[in-house]
RNA sequence: GACCCCAUCGUCUAGUGGUCUAGGACGUCGGAUUCUCAUUCCGAAAAUCGCGGGUUCGACUCCCGCUGGGGUCACCA
């Protein structure tokens, strides 16, 4: 291990377990190892943590690999895999145990069970006894012999005392190592426990820093210590806070919240939005700037200028950000987004001539859907919305709009509709608002819509007046 | 319970000893523009800087204690 050379700059890992879809705080986490590596011009190694058999799955994996692509985090190397790296472990975890740092545990689960009830009756830290600590090598040739189930167990050195370390953000951090108790390494089936996996994963792919959420605070003097007793380098440690819940209360979970980026790409969420809400809750820019891009993070980010109290996730904001990415866009770039989102889409093609009545109307693009749906199927009509316009003979003024359709020139223009139709209001002594409404409730069925005229022009003359009609049908049949 | 981390408007934050009677953003509430809704623009309310002690001529800014919140204590990751 002493030849670990010089290493080759900055090198930092995100490390996902494929235990679920790829979660907002991992794709977070995932931001700001890949900003650091490109600010340093550093490398970014995937690797997936996957020694949980149980509960990995491929699905989940592939779920994550596409949510960093689509978020646009790319990686320099990997995604690797500790289900490939079995031997890595194994070989590591002899060493150890040729070199006394580690030994076997024949401990059984109802043995440690009594064991950690006693502790916390007593109130005092649970902590492992270290009872096979001292057994003689014919005690544990025997055991293994009998094929007693063992682990094995890191020995934390007696007299280590307190472990520190210089966590980039938060400065020195220190835990008594006696609280730790000999951490259990590897299983006996030969699959590695977490802390030990990635000390030897780290240590192979020559990871420089390790950047992470601060749960993992208490997780690093366990690795140091696996560190050192493999004696390799330490690496450098920064821990940020998590995303808190919405009410601030605990880390951002399920139940309440959507969780996982696909969640948010599902409801009209731009991959541009996410990555800039990470970076607001993340630090600031220095002139209070909001927008950003990936290409400006990479430019200005500063791990050292990372904020230390945890933020809630705040949906409000980040919809608002949303939709001005979505009024940044060209009308050909949102149609092309729409296009892409809106995959069961019944008229693709239509959606380019709607993108410019609704670019300032909508803060998701799924937001589209609910805004537009009358320009591809015929309208419900709800009476009781009809009532709330206060004209007496609705019936009648319908029959006038329609005449003066059916007189107007085609192609009908978006101008020309709305002056004539004032010009209508007036004739029949009806607020301007009121005729209006009407008109949009003929062809939408809805109070709220894109601008009416426009909406007109693009839905057709042949459709518009079917509207009206139906409209008018309906009044009849109403009213016997 | 033990250990560790954190603490400025409802929320996200600026603020690194005097420029703070605390600035910005989201949200909220008014107003203007307007065919509805939005957008845009203008304006308002909103933090005695968690509390209590120090240090200092002077503290949101430094130190200590308390309180509160969070995290971790697995043969999960």
């Amino acid at each position: 291990m002493s030849e670990t050379t010089m290493q080759a700059g900055v090198r930092v890992r995100m490390a996902p377990s494929p235990t679920g879809n790829l979660h907002l705080g991992t794709a977070y986490t995932t931001l700001f190892n890949y900003l650091y590596a490109r600010r340093m011009g550093g490398s970014f190694i995937l690797r997936i943590e996957d020694t949980d058999q149980a509960r990995s799955n491929p699905e989940f994996e592939k779920n994550i690999i596409e949510g960093l692509k689509w978020l646009g985090l790319n990686w320099d190397e990997g995604p690797f895999h500790q289900i490939d790296r079995l031997p890595s472990y194994k070989s590591a975890s002899e060493r150890l145990i040729k070199s006394g740092k580690a030994y076997y545990c024949f401990c059984t689960s109802a043995e440690l069970e009594v064991e950690k009830k006693k502790q916390q009756e007593g109130k005092r830290p649970i902590v492992y006894s270290g009872k096979c600590r001292s057994l003689t090598n014919q005690e544990v040739a025997k055991k293994l012999a009998e094929n007693v189930k063992f682990v094995v167990r890191l020995r934390v050195p007696e007299g280590r005392g307190v472990v520190k370390f210089n966590d980039l953000l938060h400065g020195e951090i220190s835990f008594d190592s006696n609280l730790l108790g000999d951490m259990v390494i590897m299983r006996g089936s030969g699959v590695p426990l977490y802390n030990f996996a990635v000390v030897v994963d780290d240590i192979d792919m020559n990871i420089s820093h390790v950047l992470r959420g601060d749960d993992h605070i208490s997780n690093t003097p366990k690795q140091i210590l696996i560190f050192e007793a493999l004696d390799a380098d330490i690496p450098k440690f920064a821990h940020w806070p998590m995303i808190l819940n919405p009410d601030r209360i605990g880390k951002l979970s399920k139940r309440a919240n959507a969780t996982s980026i696909e969640d948010f790409r599902k409801d009209g969420f731009l991959p541009e939005t996410i990555l800039n809400y990470f970076s607001l809750l993340g630090w600031t820019m220095p002139d209070d700037q909001e927008i950003i891009s990936l290409q400006e993070m990479e430019e200005t980010f500063d791990l050292s200028k990372m904020r230390l109290s945890g933020a809630a996730f705040n949906m409000e904001k980040l919809e608002w950000l949303n939709g001005e990415y979505i009024r940044k866009f060209t009308d050909d770039e949102l149609t092309q987004r729409l296009q892409e989102y809106l995959v069961d889409h019944p008229d693709k093609q239509a959606i380019a001539q709607i993108v410019p009545l609704i670019k300032e109307r909508i803060k998701k693009l799924s937001d589209f859907i609910p805004l537009t749906d009358f320009f591809f199927e015929k309208p419900e009509y709800d009476f009781e919305i009809l009532k709330k316009l206060k004209i007496e003979n609705i019936r009648d003024v319908l029959i006038e709009i329609k005449n003066k359709m059916e007189s107007l020139p085609k192609p009908w223009s978006a101008k020309l509709f709305e002056q004539t139709f004032r010009d209508l209001a007036e004739e029949l002594s009806l607020p301007v608002v009121s005729c209006f409404q009407l008109i949009r409730i003929a062809v939408s069925g809805k109070l709220v819509t894109p601008p009416l005229f426009e909406s007109i022009e693009i839905l057709g003359n042949i459709k518009t007046l079917e509207r009206i009609n139906d409209l008018i049908l309906r009044f009849d049949s109403f009213d016997k």
